[in-house]
Order: C-alpha cells, then sequence, then structure tokens
DNA sequence: ACAAGTACTTACCCCAAAGTATGTAACCAT
DNA sequence: ATGGTTACATACTTTGGGGTAAGTACTTGT
C-alpha cells in the first residue's frame, strides 16, 4: 500500500518545474524516446498515420497514437480525421511545431560538432 | 524468468538510435530531468559540488553526482579535485559543455514564444 | 465467407530511472 | 571525544515509460 508522500521531491517538482526552467518545459514537450522521431518524419509535410507507422517501423502502435495524442494535447501536430470508412486520419505541425525545427537543428549542429561519428 | 528476447524492440534500438539519429544523440546527454538544469547552473561559471547542491536544493546527492559523472564521461563538464581535506571539487562546463548553450538557448527562445506562462 | 486494411484501444508486463535513507573517510574546532 | 564539514557511496524501494499482444468497427476485394 504505502500511500505517496505529499512532500515527496517529484510531487514538488512537477510544480515548480513548468513555471520556472523553461529548458525543462521543453524536454517535456519533445524529450522522450520517440517524440523528436516523429516530428521530424512530420517536418517533411503532412502524413497520414499509416505513412508515419511505415515511416518508423520498430514503433508500436500504442507509442504512435500515444505520443501523437500527447503532441496534439501540446498544440505540436494537429490531426484532421475525414469521417470516411475506411478513416483517413492526416497529422501535420502546427505553427509551434515548425517552430521546433530551431531547436531540433541546433541540436543536430552540436552533435555534428561533438559526436561520436 | 522469462529472459530478454534479444530481437526487442529496446534492444534494436540502441544500436540504430546512436548512429542514425543526432536528436536523440543530443536527448541522451543532457535529456532526463536534472541535467539541464545541473548544466544551466555550470553557466554561469564553475561551482563546487556544495555550490549546486546549494543552488539546487530539491536535487538528492545521489542525483546530483550521479548525473555529474555522466556529464563528465560524456565531456560535457570538467571535475577538478583538490587533494586537500576538507576536500574541495570544483565542476565546470568543457568546450562542448558551453556550446551547448546554443542549444539550450533556442530552447528557451521557443518557450518564451510557445510557453502556457 | 473471409482475409486485409484503416485507425485505433486495452490489458498486462518489465526494466531502468529516480527517490529514500543511511554510511564513510578525513580533518578541524570546541 | 564529539560534532561539523566536505564529497561522495550504497542498499533498497518505487514509479512511470515503454514493450507485447490481442481486440474493435467498418468496409472493400476475391
Amino acid at each position: 500500500m504505502t500511500a505517496i508522500k505529499e512532500s515527496s521531491t517529484r510531487n514538488f517538482n512537477k510544480g515548480v518545474a513548468l513555471t520556472s526552467c523553461p529548458v525543462t518545459f521543453v524536454m517535456e514537450k519533445i524529450g522522450g524516446y520517440w517524440k523528436p522521431i516523429i516530428i521530424y518524419h512530420l517536418m517533411s509535410g503532412p502524413k497520414r498515420y499509416s505513412e508515419l507507422k511505415r515511416a518508423i517501423p520498430q514503433i508500436t502502435e500504442k507509442m504512435l497514437i500515444q505520443h501523437l495524442k500527447q503532441l496534439q494535447a501540446d498544440d505540436i501536430v494537429y490531426r484532421d480525421a475525414q469521417a470516411v470508412v475506411p478513416p483517413v486520419v492526416t497529422y501535420s505541425l502546427t505553427k509551434p511545431g515548425e517552430d521546433l525545427f530551431t531547436v531540433l537543428d541546433s541540436m543536430v549542429d552540436w552533435a555534428v560538432k561533438n559526436g561520436s561519428v
């Protein structure tokens, strides 16, 4: 059982981080294994769900929609569903999503300069 | 028991991600909750272990050294220990570490433009 | 009739990251 | 000799991210 301590470091931080650390703020949006990869694939233009699936073969369907939903909630991707059968759902980057290009680009720059490759 | 499948997605990715995705490469270095915060604090100049501890009161000592060691191994911070008692250990950013300023800066930019604040 | 494609959903499991708590070595001041 | 300071180390527990596997609804092709 053991209830979660309210005073735990984790709980305490949930609050402050969002308001006080812009870097953590960004990390929460594009951090994690798959998110940057998904965003990268959407940078070359809108894609259907199945197109993304084929573009990133290693991702599981669960992870794909889970992250697409989070990215939606964070206003980074836009979901367009046509009410037809079979369903046609297209995902594209929002303006904030497109603006992430600058961030990802600076990462790539750093990786190229300091990477082990 | 159930041994880990060698063909698991996780294992498969460990390999490709490092060599194929520069963004993931960066995420592995500065991702996680505390690393960007530690790096941020070192950007204002070298700091002693105890100074970092006081600057980031919510971090546990375990997390602090654990991340400092990883950042060291990744050639992002430099550790200078003086063989005196009580010990004086100073951490500072390496050149690659300082170069991360560009990356963090673009994140802050994005956060300011698209942040909920 | 039945497989195949589309876009999901759900239940369950595993592991690594993060947190809690405590210990250590060396010295100095009182 | 007892407590304080510094910079860690280490055992144990918890949590959440990610993975596996299977099911759903609806239609088209054979």
